[in-house]
DNA sequence: CTATAAAGTATAAACGTTTATACTTTTGAG
DNA sequence: CTCAAAAGTATAAACGTTTATACTTTATAG
């Protein structure tokens, strides 16, 4: 029970005010320690008589558990860790969004690490997440330098699980959504929709997701005897969809329909073509990749895939804590995305030359 | 000392390992344990050949402090909470970004609490990050219950402070981006470009910095002796701005400039107009604000007026440690808003008739 | 060589819980 | 009324640091 020196808001004069422990607890409910703990920790061999002076004597002295004692004693800190490069994604908040609320359910708190990707692909990455023994794991969300991450949290027997990875075959537990079905799902309904000239264009191949959500496209492709229109691999973001497209059409090469590894990049695109004189998506389809907010809300709403963040999240908190726990032979989730039909795909049209 | 349970990689055969603890860089460093304490927080104290010993150890060792016994003996956790409803916003990923960074500058480590803006209007918001003792502080970021976040905070004795608050004159410590010059230098810019038929659309009147924004807005019309065209609230959203500007057209009410009160807003009023054949900036100026990451992509790119994201960390972060510290006095702070010039606004023209 | 300061050491208390052990009281069935 | 089970109690160890105190060694100036 130690002091500490606190201000009254009206007057600034400094008082003392009594740090309330479970020993106060004990005092005020007349129960022993023993018992109080046990109500803290919801042991069921404890009279209700007794419980209710106990949560009476919490209530009243507003007394909160001292965490830093608990988990010294229990070996556990409480905290999963999350490290991530940005938050400014729709995917990326949906699933923060999940582990968030179902570490909650569990008891554990989130702590964060945002690195900017500069960082990251330094090797820098959450330096500050691994230093002390803070964390009972990590959820790790598209690591940037997966390799050196995985030996890193090896190295420390961190438990620790990834989500979205970037490497083929990492040994680690990981929580993906499948990009080849992606891929090949919004193909297919372009195919469906009688598009025989359809281009796809994405973000650097060193991302599994990219490379997977293209191995789709083109699998749906051969499948139908379509030969591919044209790929294109650039960054992701809204310019350079722009920028692709704006090529595509000055060099001539015109597809009526165009599957986008994002929706940024779907963005850019519409943005190129419809500068054209392209109207969409009676001119050109337009699909897009992840359901990112504003994909629902522009004119014509977009087609896009969506990733099921909410499960992407709950399934990284199920896999890790029973890593946490101690549990062998857990592993990796694939996941399935959903196709989003809406306005910027339709039936192909032959289109009059302008 | 304590043992744990782990799974060598190759046979799955249970094998024990022990827990390193400071005990066991006594040991192998050969100095006494007051001198490791003292090395692992840098008490200058220390002779550097045997810091040098400590510290190979440590290294050899691979010996991270427990951190629960490090927050148990300092009375402090070195957790710092952030509670927020959405990430997904280029403003908040900025203000994350740099608070975490300033945070783990100085030792701390961001514990993230977010709440759906159903839960956090319920007032159920952040309970979790309320009921142990497991911060040292919090940052509250756009609190949607304010009123109601800060009693329960003051109640628990929390240092805290509060980021885009929206009450008018709460008296807990804020940091806040001067609204009202927001509006002001969006609307001078608009005056000074030949406009005097200026629209503005934002959002619900419930947020304190929709109404600052909004007398900027009046006040610079007002110096300029010119009367607003119009000035609609509505939700935040591409599709709300789409649907307040269509209803302009229709009603035949027709700015030539509009202040739009987010950047979505301004993305759906740029829409609605161009789906009328209205060129963009030629027959319509747009302003929005917030500088979201799409504002400077799209074509042609947003003139917005952009938060001082990494400031309003730094600064978040500066006061709530001082205030940790015991510092009292302390005042809340208002940083400014920067107007963004690109390629939505431009000289009033007289429009010939459609 | 001595006196003094700097740097080291050992020892122990403190931080606030959890949890094991051993013992005691209460409750309820027979 | 007796006895066993359930529920309680007291006591103490453990968790792994930090930090205060008092003492010892080492380096350095005179």
């Amino acid at each position: 029970m130690s002091d500490f020196i606190n201000e009254t808001a009206e007057t600034g004069r400094l008082i003392t005010i009594k740090k309330i422990s479970i020993l106060d607890i004990v005092e005020k409910s007349g129960v022993s320690l023993v018992t109080v703990s046990r109500v803290l920790n919801n042991v069921p061999t404890v009279r209700e008589e007794n419980r209710q002076k106990v949560l009476q004597a919490i209530k009243e002295l507003d007394y909160r558990p001292n965490s830093a004692a608990r988990s010294l004693a229990r070996g556990t800190t409480g905290l999963i860790g999350l490290t991530l490069i940005t938050l400014n994604d729709t995917v990326f908040d949906g699933i923060v969004h999940s582990v968030n609320e179902h570490l909650e359910e569990n008891g554990y708190l989130l702590a964060l690490s945002v690195s900017s990707p500069k960082e990251e692909e330094a090797g820098k990455q959450n330096s500050f997440l691994f230093q002390e023994d803070r964390v009972d794991g990590i959820i790790v969300l598209s690591p940037l330098n997966e390799k050196q991450v995985i030996l890193e949290l090896k190295r420390k027997k961190i438990p620790f699980v990834i989500i979205d990875n970037h490497l083929e075959s990492s040994k680690a537990l990981t929580v993906n959504v499948d990009n080849y079905a992606g891929g090949y799902k919004a193909t297919k309904h372009l195919l469906d929709l009688g598009h025989t000239h359809i281009a796809h264009v994405s973000g650097p191949e060193h991302f599994l997701s990219v490379r997977e959500r293209k191995r789709g496209f083109a699998e749906a492709l051969e499948q139908a005897g379509v030969a591919p229109c044209i790929v294109a691999h650039t960054d992701f973001g809204i310019r350079c969809g722009y920028e692709i497209a704006m090529g595509w059409i000055q060099q001539g090469i015109l597809p009526t329909a165009v599957f986008a590894g994002d929706d940024a990049l779907a963005l850019g695109v519409m943005d190129a073509f419809r500068a054209h004189g392209y109207r969409i998506p009676d001119d050109i389809s337009i699909i897009g990749y992840d359901d990112q907010v504003f994909a629902s809300e522009i004119h014509p709403q977009l087609t896009t895939v969506r990733q099921p963040t909410e499960q992407m999240g709950k399934e990284a908190v199920r896999l890790l804590l029973k890593l946490i726990e101690g549990s062998k032979r857990n592993s990796s989730v694939l996941l399935q995305p959903e196709l989003l039909i809406r306005q910027t795909t339709a039936n192909y049209k032959h289109r009059e030359k302008q």
